[in-house]
DNA sequence: TCCTCTCTTGAGCGAACGATCAACAAGGGC
DNA sequence: GCCCTTGTTGATCGTTCGCTCAAGAGAGGA
């Protein structure tokens, strides 16, 4: 009487085999999770999201004793697991000018963020006051800028960081390029405006009119600070 | 024994004058609520926000028939009443040669946007699938770029949109320049990092060093475009 | 002084939220 | 075949959501 009762399911349940393995069944919410959480955003609801993997809710609860804690471990497989140590390696690397460099760091770097997940997830947790955007940038920052910049200066035959600090509109400079990037994919994919334009060749071309004039724009900066210091002294 | 009796009150209740007129307290609840909104979300609570008016929640839904009808009522104030009409008329202005126009346009256009509730919201907004960063984005891109970039044509001698329509690859120039700019707030006021810059300040030396290149650059791509669609005719 | 208009509130409805727990059922070892 | 381990679920708890409704209370005219 209880068993097998042909009862009409209200919802569609189950477009997963079920009985996985707990590694395979807490990739798949994991999976599920950056999918659903992206699209609605980080105060999506723990119903739906289980209705979407097609199980039930308390399963869940079951892999991650919180929401939260199913957040946190988005931020380390969307964030954290695909930065990718080879841009710290590039804009050290000493064969190339500082302006190739960066360039294709940015290339790199804007194509692993161009994502509908890594893009939405980061800006609604912005929203929402965690500190992942800050202690992210923050990365990025002090692990590819800072390089950047320190070469940038020797390139230029200008003082080291040592003898004058790096100032906050040198930082600016490089941020500035990378935001007017950043802001294609977010046009796109916050936003949503297609625009239908292929973003990695328009990024590409954004690179190839910013970059020429960043190292004179750079001198100029640096050479001001200077200026400024020694009236100030 | 029901009147005044002195119970102490759970939380902060009244930092406001009671009974106010209709036209007072509306716009009370609109300014908190932009306010508030701006903060945790478009998902915010309407009992939270009636907590910080000091007012009672039903109080909200007397002047605003559903928690919709208010965040639209938010759109009108924070976006539609704040739009300039001056913008219009800057970027069409045949007495300033056109990077001219563009420059002053973005500096007013910036100073707008670079506020905390302008930003957030508009994210906020975009997260939710709501058409407002879209249609937004729309008019800037229709009153403001389409006819800064016909202007551009004819000061560079080159086709009128008439003979030659404008290309996605010409207002992503724009674009660029202009998300590069929006980026600055974004970083401050959505991501949380203050950098303790002066932003109007690092906006415009960001234009001085985007704004020389970018007619040349503009040529480039007419000039590319033209020779892609002979070669393909 | 009292009445009336209207701004304002306390109490509460149905639904949905995150989270819990005991019971069910699919495998693999014996 | 049986049983024990473990992946999985239905039912449900306490809370909070947007929203409603009838009653309270201040201000102005008579």
């Amino acid at each position: 009487m209880v068993s097998t009762h042909p009862l009409v399911v209200p919802s569609p349940p189950a477009p997963t085999g079920r009985r996985l393995t707990a590694a395979e069944r807490e990739r798949q919410i994991v999976e599920g999770a950056i999918a659903y959480f992206a699209e609605v955003g980080l105060d999506g609801q723990t119903r739906e999201l289980a209705r979407r993997l097609g199980i039930a809710q308390p399963l869940l609860f079951r892999y991650f004793p919180t929401k939260a804690a199913l957040i946190e471990r988005i931020y380390e497989e969307v964030y954290l697991k695909r930065w990718d140590a080879g841009w710290e390696a590039t804009v050290r690397d000493p064969s190339l000018p500082c302006l190739e460099r960066f360039r294709r760091f940015e290339i790199d770097y804007q194509r692993t963020i161009d994502n509908y997940a890594w893009l939405r997830i980061f800006v609604s947790a912005g929203l929402k006051g965690f500190d992942l955007p800050s202690r992210y940038l923050g990365m990025v920052r002090a692990r590819i800028f800072t390089p950047l910049l320190t070469d940038m200066r020797a390139e230029s035959r200008l003082p080291s960081p040592e003898d004058q600090p790096l100032a906050a509109d040198e930082y600016e400079l490089l941020f500035g390029i990378h935001g007017a990037l950043v802001y294609v994919g977010l046009r796109s994919l916050v936003y949503g405006i297609d625009g239908g334009v292929d973003r990695d060749a328009v990024r590409a071309a954004m690179l190839d009119a910013a970059l020429p004039g960043l190292l004179a724009t750079h001198r100029r900066v640096v050479a001001a600070r200077r200026e400024t210091a020694a009236s100030g002294a």
